[in-house]
DNA sequence: AAGTCACA
DNA sequence: CGAC
């Protein structure tokens, strides 16, 4: 249930907004961390570079990826999957780092999962022009643990649907330092992130970083 | 099919 | 928005 009243910060904006049953955007959540996430999302790229994978109709991906944590998303022609190994380098994705655990456990717990332990983070880049269309995150094991997507750079359109293709989709724009918490009733719920328009971020340029916080295993 | 294209 |  979310809460009868979003909070408001001092710009009258609200830093907590309910989108969905279970599903939550925190405003600019993630900006106290911004420096240390953006050092260790370097660290982890070096180990472990960003590539665009192919999915099973043999397409390849707009959006660059790339893991770490006990597991790793991965999608190539034989379909998508959970690999506790790099497939491109035959080594375990690199260690996630503190820093990445405390955010999303805090986040989670400010949206109503207490507890959330995340054992993988996929790492997604947009390059102006990259989308991801609408889908569902079904490949975990235990969809009684939230999904926690942190936003980093440039702007972009999240798409926020139902358990259902056709149900009706909202648009939220998330920024730099954005969080979005889904979990329970929404656990399911279709999402996408419409093309990234061109533009420069003071601190990463011409991309957005994406991290999405899962109990995969 | 986490993508792309055809068509309305 | 549906078909592939």
């Amino acid at each position: 249930m979310d809460d009868l009243f979003d909070s408001i910060d001092m710009n009258g904006a609200p830093a907590r907004e309910g989108i969905a049953e279970g599903a939550v955007l925190l405003h600019g959540k993630a900006l106290p961390y911004e420096t240390a996430l953006l050092a260790a999302v370097d660290v982890i790229a070096a180990q472990a570079p960003f590539r665009r994978m192919v999915t099973p109709s043999g397409y390849v991906m707009s959006v660059a990826m790339t893991n770490c944590g006990r597991a790793g998303w991965v999608t190539d022609r034989t379909g998508y999957r959970y690999d506790r190994q790099d497939p491109d380098s035959g080594r375990p994705w690199p260690a996630m780092p503190p820093v990445f655990r405390v955010l999303a456990a805090e986040a989670a717990l400010e949206a109503g999962y207490g507890g959330f332990a995340p054992d993988s983070c996929l790492i997604n880049r947009y390059l102006p022009g990259a989308r991801l269309s609408l889908h569902q995150d079904k490949d975990e094991r235990d969809f009684s643990q939230p999904i926690v997507s942190v936003s980093l750079g440039l702007p972009a359109a999240f798409q926020f649907g139902g358990v259902k293709r056709k149900d009706a989709v909202k648009r939220y724009p998330l920024r730099h330092g954005d969080v979005v918490v889904w979990g329970g009733p929404s656990r399911l719920f279709h999402h996408g992130v419409l093309t990234v328009k061109d533009g420069t971020h003071p601190l990463l340029g011409r991309q957005r970083i994406n991290l999405t916080f899962r109990a995969a295993l």
